[in-house]
DNA sequence: GGAACACTGT
């Protein structure tokens, strides 16, 4: 049997004319096939040799399973070309990279590779990464650099991958270094995947300087920082960004910028931006997929066209996991629960596996709709049946179920045996609900608690102090009101969106950074009178701050819903409904307010706080005043 | 041989 030799000589080759090289390329270094001892070396030797190798090649990239592999590697075994580079570098490929194939048994054959070129290296990175395996990538590379072996330009992307999906900023920044150091900065696809790991570090900073300093982009440079900003909540410029790449229209969107355009829109609650984002699908895109399909339907609903949403839900020809956790929790958003656990019976008919996210948004639909019973069934089969471990979310469901229907009890006897650390929202469900049922012991108990979390949420103080003013323990109401001025600079600033005429405007309170500020105050004064004649008086119970009646109110009437309201009664037609999308619980006057306001103008005003789409319309509001 | 996408409780 003919034997592997490694040939250090150049010289050498050039004389054995019958003798031939193998992998140069991969290996850069030179190999030749030497034939059995005593046998002198000639060209039906090595003629006959090569054939062998391409039969080994054949039967490798025949396999279809791992069995066959073992089969294959086992007869190139024999045959004694396993250190063939060629043989070496297709054997591990196929079992890092196939479907079928498995990591143990590439490592395996990586191992036994005589001298692991870049190519062989890369090729274990990629398939690391695909098996989810970032760690054992970002170790093999260390052992490269400390082998000496020169990574090239198809390294980074698949490390920056890793590090992406790591969260690794520390190990990407090294690698980013790297690949400068070694003049891959300007390659396309370094480019693109270092925009993404910076993304997913949540560095948007240095992911904007790359794409900035990009000569050229293609789809996934864009792709890559729309992503980004989608998902660091930077919707608003990840929806700019989306309608610069449009009219640029150097590149032809792919189904994954609309998906990211879409979630934004969903986000934003930005309906207008959605149409268009939708007519260039149908546009650009033959066929959509189920994943853009669901993003479609996600983002209607939460746009306030739930039946648009549900609409295109029953036209879908194939519907996955995602498409009903989508209409699921889409529905109980609307307060429309039964339909939401329909749905979810329409999902175990088909058969479909169900996960602990599907089981939030069936929960969630029995807690709104204050299904008590049904709700521990639920909570039960999905522990039982599903073999899914509630997780804290299911776990503020249930508090939230049982809160809601004035079981308090029972919510604290829950939260004390859950087998997680229970978080501060999952308390401050509980005092909510203490609060709306008068339970000041247990209120007590859950506050308590909440404060020893120290999460900085001024809601919590509002409840809190309003709990002991209605038990009339004023004392208490003065220590929590110090409390909370001691607070104040921690609190997160509340904003209202508002899409008008195809733009998003954002407004928080006592805003005057708007061009027309003059004008949106000027429509506050006019609208309180109006608001008087029909009988408005302001609800100051729940400002938060300590001054006078009188400054109180002023600020009340600046609140970031209002000014949204006045800015879109000045920029809208009389008549069209108006959208608004705000990222905190309105307070209690600002809801008053808006259902006034809804019957004066004869405007629907939806608002979407969060989950829980408000419905304004003739002076009533779809939650029935209890959310 | 390389990059990118959707759903989560107050």
């Amino acid at each position: 049997m003919a034997t592997l030799q490694k040939c250090g000589s150049l010289d050498r080759l050039c004389y054995d004319v019958g003798g031939r090289m193998i992998g140069t390329s991969v290996l850069h270094q030179p190999y030749i096939l030497s034939p059995p001892e005593g046998q002198p070396q000639t060209t039906e030797l090595n003629l006959s040799l090569k054939l062998k190798e391409q039969e080994c090649l054949l039967l490798l990239r025949r396999c279809k399973n791992m069995e066959e592999l073992k089969q294959a590697h086992a007869q190139v075994l024999k045959w004694g070309f396993h250190q063939s580079p060629y043989c070496a570098s297709n054997l591990l490929t196929v079992c890092a990279l196939s479907n079928w194939g498995s990591m143990d048994y590439a490592r395996n054959i990586f191992r036994q590779i005589y001298e692991p070129g870049t190519y062989e290296f890369n090729t274990m990175f990629r398939g690391y990464v695909r098996d989810f395996k970032m760690e054992s990538a970002l170790f093999l590379y260390c052992e490269m650099s400390e082998r000496g072996i020169e990574p090239n330009k198809f390294t980074y992307p698949v490390l920056l991958k890793a590090c992406a999906r790591l969260s690794a900023l520390e190990e990407g920044m090294q690698l980013h270094a790297h690949g400068i150091k070694l003049g891959f900065e300007d390659d396309l696809f370094v480019q693109n995947s270092l925009i993404n790991m910076y993304g997913k570090c949540g560095k948007i900073e240095a992911s904007s300087a790359v794409f900035e300093h990009m000569d050229q982009r293609d789809i996934a440079s864009w792709s890559g920082i729309t992503a980004a900003h989608n998902s660091l909540g930077m919707w608003r410029e990840c929806l700019n960004l989306y309608m610069d790449m449009a009219s640029e229209g150097l590149c032809r969107a792919e189904e994954s910028t609309f998906v990211t355009a879409l979630s934004a829109c969903s986000h934003l609650g930005a309906l207008d931006y959605g149409r268009i984002v939708h007519g260039s699908l149908l546009r650009n895109i033959s066929e959509l997929n189920v994943i853009v399909q669901t993003s479609l339907i996600d983002m209607y609903i939460k746009c306030d066209c739930i039946d648009k949403g549900i609409c295109l839900f029953e036209r879908m020809v194939e519907k996955n996991q995602l498409s009903y956790g989508v209409m699921i929790s889409g529905l109980a958003m609307h307060g429309r629960n039964r339909e939401a656990l329909r749905v979810f019976s329409e999902l175990l008919e088909e058969g479909l596996e169900v996960d602990d996210v599907i089981y939030v948004g069936v929960l969630s639909a029995c807690s709104h709709a204050g299904l008590v019973d049904e709700g521990h069934h639920y909570f039960s089969r999905m522990k039982f049946e599903h073999g899914i471990e509630p997780t804290i979310q299911h776990y503020g469901c249930m508090v939230d179920l049982m809160g809601r229907a004035g079981r308090l009890t029972e919510a604290l006897d829950l939260i004390r045996s859950m087998p997680i650390e229970p978080n501060d929202v999952i308390w401050r469900t509980l005092v909510s609900a203490c609060k709306v049922h008068q339970n000041l012991e247990i209120g007590e108990i859950a506050a308590k608690s909440l404060k020893q979390l120290n999460s900085d949420n001024p809601s919590d103080y509002v409840i809190l102090s309003n709990m002991y003013a209605e038990a009339g323990k004023w004392e208490n109401v003065a220590r929590i009101r110090t409390e909370w001025h001691y607070k104040t600079s921690t609190q997160t600033p509340g904003f209202s969106l508002v899409e008008v005429k195809r733009k998003v405007y954002k407004f928080v309170s006592q805003d005057m950074s708007h061009a027309n500020f003059q004008d949106i105050y000027e429509m506050i004064h006019q609208m309180e009178w109006q608001l008087k004649f029909e009988g408005y008086s302001p609800d100051t119970s729940q400002v938060l701050v300590n001054v006078d009646e009188e400054e109180k109110k002023q600020i009340l009437k600046a609140h970031s819903q209002k000014l949204a309201i006045a800015f879109a009664l000045i920029k809208t037609s009389q008549g069209a409904p108006i959208r608004i999308s705000r990222n905190l619980r309105m307070c209690n006057d600002c809801h008053t307010y808006t259902k006034f306001i809804s019957v004066i103008y004869q405007r629907e005003i939806t608002v979407r706080e969060r989950n829980l789409f408000h419905h304004f319309k003739d002076g009533a509001c779809s939650c029935r005043d209890y959310w």
